[in-house]
DNA sequence: GAGAGATATATCCAGCGTGGATATAGTTGC
DNA sequence: GCAACTATATCCACGCTGGATATATCTCTC
């Protein structure tokens, strides 16, 4: 693999809006506006990505290897030469899998102590 | 109830400090040191709760009526003239539900992104 | 083809939450 | 008596955030 590759462990816990990214990039690449979209469906619009911390994020993101730009353009009539796309690496995988082990031990805790009224 | 109170999701998303907060103050009052050793304990020593977190923290909760200090003190041999208490409000009961809520619907959403494998 | 509004990326600013350091002082154990 | 722990409080620097601003392109309607 990559010996050199920190442990994903050691970037928790994620910023709110690195994990958001990470989710809209799971199933396909998007580019930057896209992922605002993308985030805001997926949350039925409560989780609002303002453009500042998304360019941030992304800049971030890159540097830590967790995306890569990714170079394929659609077909030209469907393109739109402004967008920059990127794709989850395999690192950007496991560190995201991380941080859901980590909510979901979170949201036990909040279970055990009377915060999550069993429905029904 | 209190008219007056405000949403418990206009709180939302609560810093984690003060969720941790809440749930080592769910089932009993704790003073400040306490509460964190509680965290510390709680979390498999994976939170550690800074000192100076944890004190603007509560001084934030105080104003925002998530918590109370408590007057009712230990037997004096058990004592500590010290420490202050602190419990949790029926506001802060229902903040710490609706944040409750809000991290599982993240982790449904971690779920549906394939990031939670399906244990054994 | 002109104009409006959405798309798209990028940077700046102020504000909040955080860890870690520092300060002060009482308590416990050896 | 001394060290380590308990206990609260404040300060500083740094990182993450929304919102504003900037620039430019694309699309849709008239």
């Amino acid at each position: 693999m990559n010996p050199g590759a920190p442990p994903p462990e050691s970037l928790l816990p994620l910023p709110p809006a690195v994990f958001h990214i990470l989710m809209a990039l799971a199933d396909e690449d998007r580019h930057g506006y896209a992922i605002i979209q993308e985030v805001l469906s997926r949350t039925s619009g409560e989780v609002r990505l303002s453009a500042g911390t998304l360019y941030r994020s992304i800049q971030r993101m890159l540097d830590d290897d967790l995306i890569v730009e990714k170079h394929d353009r659609p077909a030209p009539e469907l393109d739109d030469e402004r967008r920059r796309y990127y794709g989850i690496t395999r690192f950007g995988q496991s560190v995201a899998e991380a941080e859901a082990a980590r909510l979901t031990a979170l949201v036990k805790l909040a279970r055990a102590s009377g915060f999550v009224p069993r429905k029904a």
